[in-house]
DNA sequence: GCTCAAAATTTCAAGCTTGAAATTGTGGGC
DNA sequence: GCCCACAATTTCAAGCTTGAAATTTTGAGC
């Protein structure tokens, strides 16, 4: 109580970035050991097929960037792998020739939806401690902090 | 409302684990820009700054690992670039012939100390939208979620 | 119909990150 | 004192990620 009393405002913060980080960084090491000892693939792929799963007719390059918070030049290189393996097929726009739609293949599909639900369980481990109302708690929270972010 | 309740705590936990993800790279995202544009360095190079800053005398390079959630390879790896940049110093441990310890050097932690209170400003920055009770209620979850994670 | 700023994508170099293997050293049990 | 399981670190290849530069295409304004 002291401790929080005499500690101000914006070290508190700082605590709090510290701790922000270390929740993900912690969830994200899970999920890729997940992945690769149950399946051999990695979280960055598994991303980019979430996102084309979502999306079943395929996005542009741009989009999917935008979509998982990476740059075009990622995007790039991960669809180039998952497209060497024909687990997704770039088709050109025909509306407009700088686009290139992303879609995942049939084997691209069959993979992801023999995963989905594993990782479903998995993720489900990582919050299994927070009730209904504690996730709601969360994303009041996280929505709050995403309002007017730029500075 | 009608949507909560028929969305299964699976489902929204795994929405949690997307938004979760979400804050933390575009916060990262920011920091990172931050740290480029102002100060011609980046978040890996940082936090090993902050980690060596917070313990001044040193510590081991397992110890760095573990307290920044990477690999020790990866450590190893951005140790080396701040060495050679003179900004931190690796000592022999003489009770371990097998420990290394990495401190800042004088070079090392006057940078730092130009680069921390601008850092503190700009994470301040990302939670100004959260008051002391929310950043309270935040800690609280975290740590719930933390407790027992092996699974 | 030209021009040109801006959009969509790829390319590239540099740096980050991981996990596994290799190297070296330690300390307990015998 | 030897053995050996284990610990600390580095090395390595592969993959991830970024930001900037290059390429191609678009469309609005003239």
């Amino acid at each position: 109580m002291s401790e929080v009393m005499s500690d101000p405002l914006s070290k508190r913060r700082l605590k709090m970035w510290i701790r922000l980080l270390g929740v993900s960084r912690a969830a994200e090491s899970r999920l890729r050991e997940f992945l690769r000892v149950n399946h051999q693939t990695t979280l960055p792929r598994f991303d980019v097929m979430a996102a084309l799963h979502r999306r079943r007719d395929g996005v542009t390059m741009s989009e999917l960037s935008r979509m998982l918070l990476v740059s075009n030049g990622n995007a790039t290189a991960v669809v180039d792998r998952l497209e060497a393996e024909k687990l997704v097929r770039r088709t050109a726009s025909e509306t407009d020739r700088r686009a290139v739609f992303v879609a995942l293949t049939a084997a691209g599909l069959r993979q992801f939806e023999g995963l989905a639900e594993a990782h479903e369980r998995e993720v489900n481990g990582l919050f299994d401690k927070l009730s209904g109302a504690d996730l709601e708690t969360l994303t009041t929270l996280f929505k709050r902090m995403g309002k007017g972010d730029r500075a």
